[in-house]
DNA sequence: CGCGACTTTGAGGCGGGTCAACTTCAGTGG
DNA sequence: CCACTGAAGTTGACCCGCCTCAAAGTCGCG
């Protein structure tokens, strides 16, 4: 199959190594895809919720509008993601998803995931861990919006977002585009926009981070991860180990296979 | 089967009725009850993960310590919740968990959550299930962290709580047990102990809430959601009625090949 | 060239933090 | 029954990080 077009199957292939057939229902996810611009609406909340989606490519954000009319930005989805899990087990969008950049997406069917834990125990538990993750960066960023300043939630928010991309082969000394505006960088952090302004002046000052239009520089990474007292665990999923050890026993749940 | 004794198949009959088997299933994971105390930790951060645990009675918090000596409070545990899915990926607990009262908790191996993959689309949907409900929640304290001002902040993780409470039918009429003292309120809201005092002195004025000890009456919950923007969706999880439509067709395994 | 989106900078205000002292209360022992 | 203790909660004084409002500057693009 072709692996390499498909971000999900890398993503995927990223725990533990999948087989052919499960590489083929990988790619039933993403049977239809859709280009989006930048700006649109993938859904909005309290919509119905039927379908999750692939990000096949560009950056997309979830995100919620409060009663004050400020907005709160829950979480940065890079290509590879698949988007609405949370919604797994309600019937309305509990939050709305909007495109950063132009890209492409794939919908699909809640249903699918249904078939999927049934046919495949590999990516059942795959797909497990891919939530967990996903919650452990949720949590790290709850602790970042509540307990840090805003020089260390700018920090950290940079640090991560760096880390996920070189993971996806996107990164790279140093260097990488980010394409969310201050103020969509304030309602990701709880912060308001100007500060967010100042705040960068200060990272410049000191040297620390170097920002132009969408593009960010990080002169020295280490620095910048003390700075935020950034401790990466929650990147680094380890299911790879299980993988070998424990899924191997589970590939093989229906007699059909010889 | 003695469902009324086990906290998890009740909560777990809360998305979808179960069969004899699947209950069988679950009550592996609690084979193995162990009585603990208000303070202990079951965990901490960066130990290794090799088991998950069931909480029967009693309440848990998970928690990160930061490097500035804070704690964040990261996620309340009530009865019927399974703690430490979010670590299904790693090898390392990325939270330490303590018990906040006496109560009753399951160990039980990594290992045991495979099998029920492989054995039960019923249980693994569900699985997905709980786990989405609980990012949903994670999602709200993250909103409420980052947007919302102490006295928000306070009346929403009340409201919440007794919703979650009354739930498991532990609430009602407006009064509930809270076993956090106000350090740990404080910590799990992202503010200080003094000033949590001040604002149950001020809901306290405002016959919004009454808190004594650890008791807690609310005189008027319509008027108190009002004061915080609460949104309960999050909390109305709806996968009953896909319990009906959808689930149906799983627990056939494999007898369809289109 | 000029518009609109984004960013920067300044002035002033407020919510919530910190420190420290005091009060309340449950539990213990005399 | 009261005195003592330690944990939890309350209160006051003061401070600072971040917000708001407002105006000016920058840049890409039709």
């Amino acid at each position: 199959m072709n692996d390499t077009h498909s971000c999900i199957i890398r993503h995927f292939n990223h725990y533990a190594n999948l087989a052919e057939d499960d590489k083929q229902l990988l790619c039933d996810l993403e049977r239809s895809p859709v280009d989006t611009r930048a700006g649109q609406l993938l859904w909005q909340e309290s919509e119905p919720a039927e379908e999750f989606c692939t990000l096949r490519s560009g950056w997309a954000f979830s995100f919620r509008h409060l009663e004050d009319g400020s907005r709160q930005i829950l979480e940065l989805y890079l290509p590879g993601d698949i988007i609405g899990l949370r919604e797994f087990a309600f019937s309305q969008r509990l939050a709305g998803v909007m495109m950063i950049d132009d890209g492409v997406i794939c919908r699909f069917p809640h249903q699918h995931l249904l078939d999927l834990f049934q046919r495949s125990a590999t990516l059942t538990t795959i797909l497990f861990a891919v939530s967990s993750c996903h919650q452990a960066l949720l949590t790290e960023r709850l602790v970042n919006l509540a307990r840090r300043s805003a020089f260390q939630k700018i920090c950290h928010l940079l640090f991560e977002t760096y880390t996920r991309l070189e993971r996806t082969g996107e990164g790279g000394d140093g260097r990488f585009r980010l394409p969310l505006s201050q103020e969509q960088l304030a309602d990701a952090l709880g912060l308001s926009a100007v500060h967010v302004s100042r705040t960068f002046t200060l990272l410049n000052e000191r040297g620390l981070v170097f920002r132009n239009r969408h593009w960010v520089e990080i002169p020295d990474l280490q620095a910048l991860s003390e700075a935020c007292d950034f401790n990466g665990c929650y990147l680094n999923d380890n299911l790879r180990k299980l993988g070998a050890a424990s899924l191997a026993k589970i590939p093989a749940p229906s007699s059909s296979a010889g």
